[in-house]
DNA sequence: CTGAAAGCGCTTACAG
DNA sequence: CTGAAAGCGCTTACAG
């Protein structure tokens, strides 16, 4: 383990001051041609590299945006993740994430995250989803440059990207109904989840505006998960409810269900028609082809870094608007 | 934006030199207990929290180790991802990634995911797989602690965490020799990639063993994405050669080969068997559930953080060994 | 038990 | 154009 070496290092082997050193490896102007090259010099022979701890000391900026996000794993969130790394590239900053998740004990931890990125100075925080209070983030907001994605905040609405989840959700059930179907079952997300609720009040929209009465024996609690569409599944067969078709809450939600109608020897779509919400890109690989509706999560990790990087820099973050998309592939079809 | 209060601010506050604070901040023995009391109250009152840089330039330590991966969204990186925040979790240790991969036709940009680490005086290096060469990487390892996880390095074997990719396919072709297979076809992944070789290597050892020939035809190069997996099957198709099985480089190239199969109207697993390899989460749930190799990504990346911490501690890591697991299900059946 | 001082590696006015 | 000095927020010997 050889130590670094510093701007002391190189300033004793030139013979220049550490502050000239400091200007040149800053790229400075004014400062005389042989001695920079001087200075260049060794500091490409010995390695230097600058400590961006001192450095972030000092200028009070650390370079780095903290991401915190509930669970790295989940594809939709990777790919935010990916999206974020790909604007923040070529800024300077790097991104650091703090996770929770798989912690889901300890109810106050839901605010560990946010303070080991904070008191690691991070210059800027990008939230993904997340179960912190509103106005937890309110007053954080308060505090440091802040950017939310996947999510909707009162008094942040200037921070948020987000897509409409009502809308998606009823066109996607509004596609179904075109489609034929009548008796529509919904698996939902977690019961007090914001985009489960309003894909839920999507779905109902739908089929109110179609004069199709709401059914609750239709819809079963699920959770995101695979797992969740399984079993919710079994719960609707166990129920005895008959369903042409089946709205999932996300697209693994929808996965889940597939096996299960599958294992009970249902086709799909000739015997019921599924879809899912956020087309995940492996969502064109399932047999069949899940029809979804895409919410463009790398695109709005990218947003969220610019967004953040525009805040940085003084500016309106101008947070832009997505829209879903209805991707038809081959999992749903007409009733018979 | 206001400004956060520091060990200075707290002094002034209670009375006490900065000294003081720090100690009782940092649960140093040998301070009365009234002071002590004064300093807390005060602390918590004005939501003290100590600056992690600052503290980080005087301690040398960052207290966050440094995560390279090529790409976040692959599910398994991502679960090894998780392990090691799992594995991190309650050391006061974080993890940093920097990941390359989407921005791979800059060769030299190879390293910069290490510089951007390094430059930030992280503790100690987890790398997974990724390109960057053995000599570099045993160069690191003069500098910095550090692990290596899904990759072998010579000379690092001390720091490797890996499952034996050749006994692994090997494993699974003999498993599906045993079911009567003899026309088997395999999807690489890249082709200079080492686990695509062993994996490729694995493959004619089993053959070799069972006396079946290999066959050229039967291979064609995949990349490890699902689209590789539905172009490998499309390749197969248009060479016209006969195959009653289909391994596939890993679980993501299965599922666009399974995809691929099913639209040419090839039931799976009766017409033709398809396995896969590292068994992701989400293979329980295709259609059908993916017979495959196990490479426990979670486990090994909770290891790889566990190693490190113990590096760092100045203990041996004592890397543990893991081994992969056959997991039968669905997809792949007696040859008839 | 406690404070003054030095120092971590850098940047940035301030003089010259 | 360039160096000496101060300072970022903390910790840690060193005296007392």
């Amino acid at each position: 383990m050889t130590k670094p070496v510093t701007i002391e290092d190189l300033a004793r082997i030139t013979g220049v001051s550490p502050s000239t050193v400091s200007r040149v490896l800053n790229g400075n102007k004014g400062v005389a041609a042989d001695k920079r090259a001087l200075v260049l010099e060794a500091a490409e022979k010995h390695h230097y590299r600058p400590n961006a701890v001192a450095r972030g000391l000092v200028s009070g900026r650390s370079m780095t945006i903290g991401v915190v996000v509930q669970d790295i794993a989940t594809p939709f969130f990777a790919n935010m993740l990916v999206g974020i790394e790909q604007g923040l590239d070529q800024s300077g900053y790097r991104s650091m994430f703090a996770s929770t998740l798989w912690r889901d004990n300890d109810p106050n931890d839901d605010h560990e995250p946010f303070h080991v990125l904070l008191d690691r100075r991070v210059d800027g925080l990008i939230v993904l989803a997340g179960q912190a209070s509103d106005q937890f983030l309110r007053d954080l907001a308060e505090q440091i440059p802040i950017i939310i994605a996947a999510r909707k905040v009162e008094g942040l609405e200037d921070r948020c990207i987000s897509i409409d989840n009502v809308e998606g959700a009823s066109t996607i059930t509004r596609y179904l109904i075109g489609l034929g179907h009548k008796r529509i079952a919904h698996i939902t997300g977690h019961r007090n989840h914001p985009d489960a609720l309003d894909r839920l009040r999507g779905y109902r929209l739908a089929l109110e505006e179609a004069g199709i009465e709401y059914d609750e024996e239709l819809v079963v609690e699920g959770s995101f998960h695979e797992e969740s569409g399984l079993k919710g599944v079994e719960q609707l067969l166990t129920r005895g409810v008959r369903f042409s078709a089946l709205f999932a809450g996300n697209d693994q939600t929808a996965y889940g269900a597939m096996l299960a109608l599958a294992s009970h020897n249902f086709r799909i779509p000739n015997d019921v028609s599924v879809v899912g919400f956020d087309d995940v890109s492996l969502s064109a690989y399932t047999l069949p082809p899940l029809t979804t509706i895409r919410q463009p999560a790398v695109a709005m990790g990218r947003a969220a870094a610019e967004s953040m990087l525009r805040l940085l820099s003084g500016n309106d973050p101008e947070v832009p608007h997505f829209q879903t998309e209805l991707i038809i592939r081959k999992s749903a079809a007409i009733y018979h």
